[in-house]
DNA sequence: GCTCTAATTTACCACCTACTCAATAAGAGT
DNA sequence: ACTCTTATTGAGTAGGTGGTAAATTAGAGC
């Protein structure tokens, strides 16, 4: 099939191509299926060349996940600032933790608990990509407060909420635990409640009857 | 060292340490970690052995899962239940959730999300236990209510926010984010503010400086 | 004490994991 | 075209996983 020897490349780029690979594993797969073996046959290489540009599996598995988090706590960021008003910053924030799209990542982090356990690099990693996230919404409801336009809760108390029933209910999806629009509503009335505001997201004007065409 | 041959036992009671075996590597372990060797090694037999008593190892890593979680349902349901009053109940139930003894099983419940996205079985096992909690704080928060105890929230969406951030804590503690008592009052505190009632702990009404011997 | 069922073992299979070391060969520089 | 660095491979170590077939042997019933 493919060429006895694969294509000598220039290290930075291999190593580069290594860590795309560990990405989509990780997100493909989850962050347990990141081997030696799926690593080289996912490069079209052996497992000693990746052994050659990889320290030790766990420390891979740690960058890894710090990367697939940090990549989305800045899309996530820029979405969330794109508008002005506080009010609709925490409506864009929400809107994307939503997105189906992200449920690839939702298993990633879901790993990082459980396995983070035995790899205290990933653990740390976790913690990290936590306090990132909880800083972002703190930011965002505290600038709604000072306007005026959310009720006066703690603002971090308020995001350490949001984002265990975020997590909590990207848990409860890999085992199809509620409906996607449960686990959704769980999360938006919750901070409703806590913060005085409708949430409800922006293109839901449409017809009375709620698309029904996916209910997982 | 041992015998050669392990004492030949009644199949009813081999399987049933079998079963307790797997209870407690799951404990101990992680429900990843039972394996066919691993249970071998813990009963004192060849793996073989256990191959023999066990249909297939996603089989009795769900019903090891079920045993745990329903163990641990029926246990505090029967402390939640102890006290006549609701409220009584219902801080009953948040002092069991908290109790530290009960780390074991979060990170049982963490496996069993980020394991049972790939084994089916034990994910209807884990919709199963989480719907047993759901209705037991549900029922006490309806009795509340009806009484005139608790604020007028939806019973069960009530319920369910309180597991949702048990659950994310208990995978927040296995990455070691914020301290035990940050974790805990995180869950305490937001259910007071949906109730609208005191949830402090009965035996909490001593010093004014907190227990700071451990704060993890 | 003998027989006979079946609990238990030994010896495997095929696959996975991380990782090491010496041999090969690609390809850049001269 | 030749050299030389080093990316890449082959071969192997030492473990792990689930699972199977057939030999062994414990111990209950006669």
């Amino acid at each position: 099939m493919g060429a006895r020897t694969a294509r000598r490349r220039d290290p930075a780029e291999r190593a580069l191509e290594v860590r795309d690979a560990a990405k989509t594993i990780a997100l493909t797969r989850g962050l347990a299926a990141i081997s030696l073996r799926n690593l080289a046959a996912h490069c079209g290489v052996t497992s000693p060349l990746i052994a050659h540009y990889v320290p030790t599996m766990d420390a891979l598995v740690a960058n890894t996940f710090s990367a697939i988090a940090e990549q989305e706590i800045s899309e996530v960021t820029r979405h969330a600032h794109t508008p002005t008003e506080p009010l609709e910053q925490f409506r864009a924030l929400l809107d994307a933790l939503a997105d189906p799209s992200r449920d690839n990542v939702g298993e990633v982090w879901c790993d990082a608990w459980s396995v983070g356990r035995r790899n205290d690099a990933l653990a740390a990693a976790a913690r990290d990509a936590m306090d990132s996230w909880i800083a972002l919404a703190t930011g965002i409801i505290q600038a709604g407060q000072e306007r005026g336009q959310f009720a006066p809760a703690r603002p971090e108390r308020a995001a350490l909420v949001l984002f265990a029933l975020v997590d909590a209910t990207a848990s409860y999806q890999l085992v199809s635990y509620r409906s996607r629009l449960e686990r959704e509503s769980l999360v938006r009335e919750t901070l409703e409640d806590i913060l005085k505001v409708s949430l409800q997201p922006i293109a839901n004007v449409g017809p009375i009857r709620p698309d029904a065409s996916s209910t997982t």
